[in-house]
Formats: C-alpha cells, sequence, structure tokens
RNA sequence: GGGCGCAUAGCUCAGUUGGUUAGAGCGUUACAUUGACAUUGUAAAGGUCAGAGGUUCGACUCCUCUUGCGCCCACCA
C-alpha cells in the first residue's frame, strides 16, 4: 500500500466497479424487506451546487446502510426540467447569442431547441451525481419530461378532469408581463421597494394608492358598514364626482373588507388587477373591468393614456391629477412588499385569465383508499387527503415542527392554479373544436381539433415524482414492492412546493401516502451565513473539493454537525480535515499490512460472539466490547436518521480510541491472536464507515483483498452485511 | 399583523426522554516524534450553556418573561 490515500487514484474506478456489478440494483437482495428513495430531481440546466451533495449525502448513507442490512434497496435517480426556469434560461441565450425570441420560431421547434438545451446540460448533472459516489439504479433515470411521464401526467390529469378536480375558470391570477406567463402563489416572492403612496380626492373622500394606472376603472367605493364617519352613506348609493378623465359615477359599497384603521378608511377597487378587490367584486356581483392587458399597456379605458405602459404613465397620471387639484398629499418613503416572480424576477401584474385549476376544496369519492382515517368509498377533497396523510402519521414530517407549518398551509390554501403560458412543460392535455371540448391521453379522431397551447405547472409533473419513474400506469409491479416510498429527502424550502404536491398526487391517483417518511434537512450556508447563489457568486463547486480532497472528505464533512432541519456552515476546512481523517484510517490499515506475517493467511471475523472466544488477551476482549457498543450506538442513530450522530461517534472512536489507544496499545505486544482480533475489529469499522465514506473504505478493502490480508467475504465492501452487535 | 426557530469554548456547531467534573472539529499555546500516519501524539488555555424569574432534591435540558438574530405565512386600498 501507497504511504498515503490518494482519492484520485481510487474513486473513478471503484464507481465504474460497482455499477458494473450491479450493485446499485435492488436485484442483489431480491428477498430483503423493499427500502426506496427517489432522489429530489435536481434541475436538467443546472450544475449540482453544495447543497446537492450534502442532500445526495444523507440519502446515499441511508441507501448504501440499507443495502448492507440486507434490504431490497432502490434509489431512483431523474432530472427534472423545471419548465419556466429552462425557458427563461434558454430564451436568455438565445437573445444574447442569436438576438431571437420565442416568436421567431414555431411552437415544435422552439419546444424541441429548448429540450435539447435541457438534455445537453444534463450529462453534467449526471457526471456529478457520480463523482459524489451516489449508489443510484442508473437504468432507471428518468426524466420530468420524457415520454413516460407524459403518458403519466395525461393520465393524471384525465383522472382529475373526470373527478371534476381539475376545471377551467376566468380567475384573478399572478401574471408576470415579463415572463409572459401566471406564476403560483407560492413562487411569488415579495420584494421591499419604496415608491410615493399617493392620497387622492375621490369625491367626498380621500384614498390611498401606490399605483395611480390602475385607478380609471375604479368606480366602486368600498367603507367598513360599521364606519361612523361614513353612516350617512348609504350601500348602492352613487355619487357623482370628478375623477382622472373626466366626471364619473361612483358606487357605495359596504363591506368588512375595508379596514377603518387604514387611511381614511375608505378605498377605491380594482377589481381585474387585485386579488382582494376581485373578491369584493364577485361578492357584490359588480363590474370588473380590465385596465392594464398582458404586457402592462393600458387600455382604451384609460382615455388619453390609451397604448401608454404603466412605468411611464404613473408620473403623467399624477401630473394630471394635480392639476386638476385631486392630489390631497404624496408620501415619499413609503415602503411596502412587491410580488415578483421567484424564477425571473418580473414584477407581478394580477390578470384575470382564463385559466386551469385543480380544486382542493371539491368533495369526490375516493374509491380506493390505504390512508388511514379515510375510508374507502367515501367523500373527501384534496385538502382532507393532504392533511389525513400527516394527521394520521401514515406521513411523519420531521423534525417536527414543520407539520405544524404544514396544517397551517394546507388551511389556507385555494385552488391550485395549474396552467402557464409557456411552451416547455407538458401541454394540458386538452383538445378543442369549436365548442367541443376532448380531455384524454392523445388527441381524438377526426380532423381540427387544436390542442390547448398552456402547459402544466412543473409542480404538477413533480407531484407525481414518487410513483411515475416507478412505472405508473402501465406497470404495476414496481409500485407494489417500492410504494410508498420508504422516505423523502428534500430541504425544507420546498415542504409546499413539492412535498404538499406530492401527498395529493398519490392520495389522490393511488390512494396511498407518497412515503412514509419525511426528512427534511437544512439549506447549506457559507461561512458568513449566506445561503449559496449565483448572483453573490460565493457557489461552492462540490467537484472542486472532491479533487482537492476526496469525495469522502466532502460527504463526511458535510455530514458533520448536521442536525436534521438545522441549517449547515460550510467551511473548506472541515473538508481538510476529514481528508486527514481518509488519511489516518489508510495508514491504520497499512500498520496492519505491514504486521500481516504475523497473521499469516487466515479468515476475519465478522462476529462479536466469535471474536470474544477467540481472544486471548484482556485487552483484546475488552475492545472486542467496545466495539460492539459502538455498532450498537451506530445502527441505532442509523435507523433514528441521526446521520450527524453517528458520523461524530464514528470518527470519535475510529481516531481517538480504536488509533490512539488499542493500536497504540496492541503495537507493543502483537502476536498471530491479536493480529486476528485487530484485524477483524478493523474490517468492522470500516463496514461501519461504508455508508459515510464509500471510497476510501472500499479501497482499503480491495487492499487488503489483493494483499491477501482477508481471505474470504464478498468482493465488495459495500454488499457485506452491515456489522450488528449480535451477529 | 400571525406563526416558527435559534442564542453553548476565539470560530462552526453537537448535546432526544432533567442526574455526577458540559463535548467535537478548526484555531491558539507548550512539549515530543520520522513513527502505520503529506504529519501525528501528549497536554494546556478557553464556557456563571443570552439575561431574569419559576418548577424540582437537582435545569444547558421543563415553564414564564426580557433582549438580540434568523425564517415562514398573510397583507399592505
Amino acid at each position: 500500500m501507497d504511504k498515503a490515500y490518494d482519492h484520485k487514484k481510487y474513486e473513478d474506478d471503484l464507481y465504474n466497479f460497482w455499477e458494473k456489478k450491479g450493485y446499485f440494483k435492488p436485484e442483489i437482495n431480491p428477498d430483503g424487506k423493499p427500502y426506496s428513495i427517489v432522489l429530489p430531481p435536481p434541475n436538467v440546466t443546472g450544475t449540482l451546487h453544495i447543497g446537492h451533495a450534502f442532500e445526495g449525502t444523507l440519502q446515499d448513507v441511508a441507501i448504501r446502510y440499507h443495502r448492507m442490512k440486507g434490504d431490497k434497496t432502490l434509489w431512483l435517480p431523474g432530472t427534472d426540467h423545471a419548465a419556466i426556469a429552462t425557458q427563461a434560461r434558454f430564451e436568455k441565450e438565445l437573445h444574447k447569442k442569436h438576438k431571437k425570441s420565442r416568436h421567431d420560431f414555431s411552437r415544435e421547434k422552439f419546444f424541441g431547441m429548448v429540450n435539447e438545451f435541457a438534455l445537453s446540460n444534463q450529462d453534467r448533472i449526471l457526471g456529478q451525481l457520480h463523482k459524489m459516489g451516489f449508489s443510484l439504479d442508473w437504468d432507471r433515470l428518468a426524466f420530468t419530461l420524457d415520454e413516460k411521464r407524459e403518458t403519466a401526467v395525461r393520465t393524471a390529469f384525465e383522472k382529475m378532469y373526470k373527478k371534476g378536480l381539475i376545471y377551467r375558470g376566468d380567475r384573478i391570477v399572478n401574471w408576470d408581463p415579463k415572463a409572459q406567463t401566471t406564476v403560483a402563489d407560492d413562487e411569488i416572492e415579495y420584494v421591499e421597494q419604496k415608491d410615493p403612496f399617493y392620497y387622492f380626492r375621490y369625491g367626498p373622500f380621500v384614498i390611498g394608492t401606490v399605483r395611480p394606472e390602475t385607478k380609471f376603472g375604479d368606480k366602486y367605493v368600498v367603507m367598513h358598514p360599521a364606519d361612523k364617519r361614513y353612516k350617512d352613506y348609504k350601500h348602492g348609493q352613487k355619487i357623482e364626482l370628478e375623477w382622472i378623465n373626466g366626471p364619473i359615477e361612483a358606487t357605495i359599497i359596504k363591506d368588512e373588507a375595508a379596514d377603518m384603521e387604514k387611511g381614511s378608511g375608505v378605498m377605491t377597487i380594482t377589481p381585474a388587477h387585485s386579488a382582494i378587490d376581485f373578491e369584493i367584486a364577485q361578492k357584490h356581483g359588480l363590474d370588473i373591468e380590465q385596465v392594464i392587458n398582458d404586457r402592462g399597456i393600458l387600455l382604451s379605458i384609460a382615455g388619453e393614456f390609451e397604448g401608454q405602459h404603466i412605468k411611464k404613465a404613473r408620473a403623467l397620471i399624477v401630473e394630471k391629477l394635480k392639476k386638476k387639484g385631486l392630489v390631497e398629499k404624496i408620501d415619499e418613503s413609503y415602503v411596502h412588499n412587491v410580488a415578483t416572480n421567484y424564477r425571473g424576477g418580473g414584477t407581478i401584474e394580477p390578470q384575470i385569465k382564463r385559466q386551469w385549476f385543480v380544486a382542493v376544496n371539491k368533495e369526490f369519492v375516493l374509491e380506493n383508499s390505504k390512508i388511514s382515517g379515510i375510508q374507502s368509498g367515501s367523500e373527501v377533497t384534496l385538502k382532507q387527503i393532504m392533511k389525513k396523510a400527516v394527521e394520521s402519521g401514515d406521513v411523519k414530517i420531521e423534525p417536527k415542527r414543520f407539520e405544524k407549518i404544514y396544517y397551517h398551509w394546507i388551511n389556507n390554501l385555494k385552488d391550485w392554479c395549474i396552467s402557464r403560458q409557456i411552451i416547455y412543460g407538458h401541454q394540458v392535455p386538452v383538445w378543442y373544436r369549436d365548442d367541443d371540448l376532448y380531455v384524454g391521453l392523445n388527441e381524438p379522431d377526426g380532423k381540427e381539433w387544436r390542442q390547448d397551447t398552456d402547459t402544466l405547472d412543473t409542480w404538477f409533473s413533480s407531484g407525481l415524482w414518487t410513483f411515475s419513474p416507478l412505472g405508473w400506469p402501465d406497470d404495476v409491479e414496481g409500485l407494489k414492492t417500492f410504494h410508498p416510498n420508504s422516505i423523502m429527502m428534500p430541504g425544507y424550502e420546498i415542504l409546499f412546493f413539492w412535498v404538499a404536491r406530492m401527498i395529493l398526487m398519490s392520495g389522490f391517483l393511488l390512494g396511498e401516502v407518497p412515503f412514509k417518511r419525511v426528512y427534511l434537512h437544512g439549506i447549506v450556508r457559507d461561512k458568513d451565513g449566506k445561503k449559496f447563489s449565483k448572483s453573490l457568486d460565493n457557489g461552492i463547486d462540490p467537484l472542486e473539493m472532491v479533487d482537492k480532497y476526496g469525495t469522502d472528505a466532502l460527504r463526511m464533512a458535510l455530514i458533520f454537525g448536521a442536525a436534521v432541519g438545522n441549517d449547515v456552515v460550510f467551511d473548506e476546512q472541515k473538508v481538510k480535515g476529514m481528508k486527514h481523517f481518509s488519511n489516518k484510517l489508510w495508514n491504520m490499515a497499512r500498520f496492519i499490512e505491514i504486521n500481516r506475517t504475523q497473521g499469516s493467511k487466515f479468515k476475519a471475523q465478522s462476529s462479536f460472539e466469535e471474536l470474544d472466544k477467540i481472544a486471548k488477551h484482556n485487552t483484546d476482549k475488552k475492545w472486542v466490547k467496545k466495539t460492539a457498543r459502538l455498532a450498537s450506538e451506530i445502527t441505532k442513530h442509523l435507523d433514528n436518521y441521526k446521520f450527524n450522530l453517528a458520523a461524530e461517534r464514528i470518527y470519535e472512536f475510529a481516531w481517538h480510541e480504536f488509533a490512539d489507544v488499542y493500536i497504540e496499545d496492541v503495537k507493543t505486544r502483537i502476536d498471530k491472536n491479536s493480529f486476528v482480533i485487530l484485524n477483524s475489529l478493523f474490517i468492522i469499522l470500516l463496514k461501519l464507515l461504508h455508508p459515510f465514506m464509500p471510497f476510501v473504505t472500499e479501497a482499503i478493502y480491495q487492499e487488503f483483498r489483493k494483499n491477501g490480508i482477508w481471505i474470504e467475504g464478498k468482493d465488495s465492501i459495500m454488499i457485506e452485511k452491515y456489522p450488528t452487535p449480535k451477529s
């Protein structure tokens, strides 16, 4: 063996060896208890950052542990098409390199181009997953937008439509004029912004606004029914007043939605461009008039301002109102939150649009339910399914505090807008011909059917992710074995987007939960506690760390000190320290190799009981017991998903107990018997460590085999049996 | 406005049912060593476990309040 451990010499070869042997496949433990995880699919166009490395490592530790326990273990790889994000990135490049936009191409052509772009990026991601040593079953690689997933998506859509859970409606939605698409409520990010706040005279009232450009359509003035200041005004009363483009007739509306504490307690409403105003308008059956179009241009209702962009028009409108003496005052230091698209950053302009929705509060009959507390054939809503799945304990969320957050979210959930006006994604499987509408898997027979041009929210296909890669709806065998998944390990920031949607989809389509457990991990931050992001340019390429210190060192450093659900601070020093640990293990192995003449050829024992019998020295016996105790501690931690505690304990033991004390002790008195014990215990230690540090443990294992130190046993440590105190 | 979390050694953090001198990594200091170890080993310094009160025989751990950070949700006419 070389003097020091050189990770570059081993890692790639060992990974290829494992893969070729088929050791990542569940079939190596055909009779084991099923254990399954699906990889949260990374965005195809991105690169793996340190957070992915962390997330993947947690899963690989669980997977390798269960595989060694003898479970029929499946870890399913895949990537996500990330509709909006991918198309936006492509369009940016298209514009930069070729000065072209999506409108220069046919739909088919454009889709093909984006897809090609996406898939060309995919290789890089997959290469990174290999480098991290992740034991994924590559033969099952899936993509959220491949043919099989398309079938799954269309099947899901059709089933929901037939149950009346998917409907089309004209509703106020979050419109991103920049990306020209709808954005879901939870895809909105509020950004603090300072804007002038205007107080205008509106007849006898004073109203406040930051958005004068929306005010053309305001012909209703709303006040609280209990507001004494306005007790002389009656609901439905009409008043004449002078407004931007001349005299108008306004109607008084009394509604609790008006806050008496705020400003004058009176507001006008713009139903077409505000969600709350829209609700008020619907409640009272008021007229709804569009003022601003898709692109942020004022419509004819704006009179002389028609055709202007809202950004430019604002100042001009205020100027005109000033001249008319309708401006009461302007507060220049008003700070408020502006809704923006979290992917792309466009400012949201609420609009009324015809969109597809998933009804979360509509009752339907769930024929086949395996969810505790929901009877087959009973009437439920999707919301109830999502709630019950967690309440019943069928899905356990860890850390537990996130369950509260989950319930709170569910309780406030509104119908889910699933249609997007972009091209890249799953096209809505609905076809129209005159007044006919057809929903199904394929275009219906006959001529002149036109498919809906919208695509589905990327989370619609992600919601199917626990079972669509297993072959649903065509192949049920895989489902039987591996669904529900044993555990899901996403970051906590994705709880609503994804975890909740998977519970919804699985509950409705399969009548069961998607997974038994959710382990929410934290965000990896840099030394200053900042999130890694492209804009801050503080990103760390995992491959750089791997190259410098080795995959094992990176994996170990990420897990060390990372308690469930807590954020992790990434520190390169920690990785360096773990590289030293790899080297320490290597040198422990070298010590054994150098002393092998003492033991010549022998079969190392993996049974603690057997070792206890063989051991002659009391000190050796003591270390057999200590190691057995360690094994029971480690397995306990792993079973409870306390990976950090397991990693910390094993590190401490290997270095500061086994090496510093035991090896130092045995060094002076080594004989044939002690050698056998020492070597056997060391190999047990390697097995305990393997899920965390797969490469160095395997490298040593292979060196031992090659040098005749370890005669029997399997040809890879990764399929050896995980040490348990009883065996 | 509603909710949640965090506060432990210079830095980054562990500490799961309340029980003897509170731990690790990195960093700092001293000494040793070419040894299986691009070092490693031995040892040291460093903490009224944010503050105040309470429960208890006993609190870093449970309860209440205060302070300082961070996050989520809602909403801003």
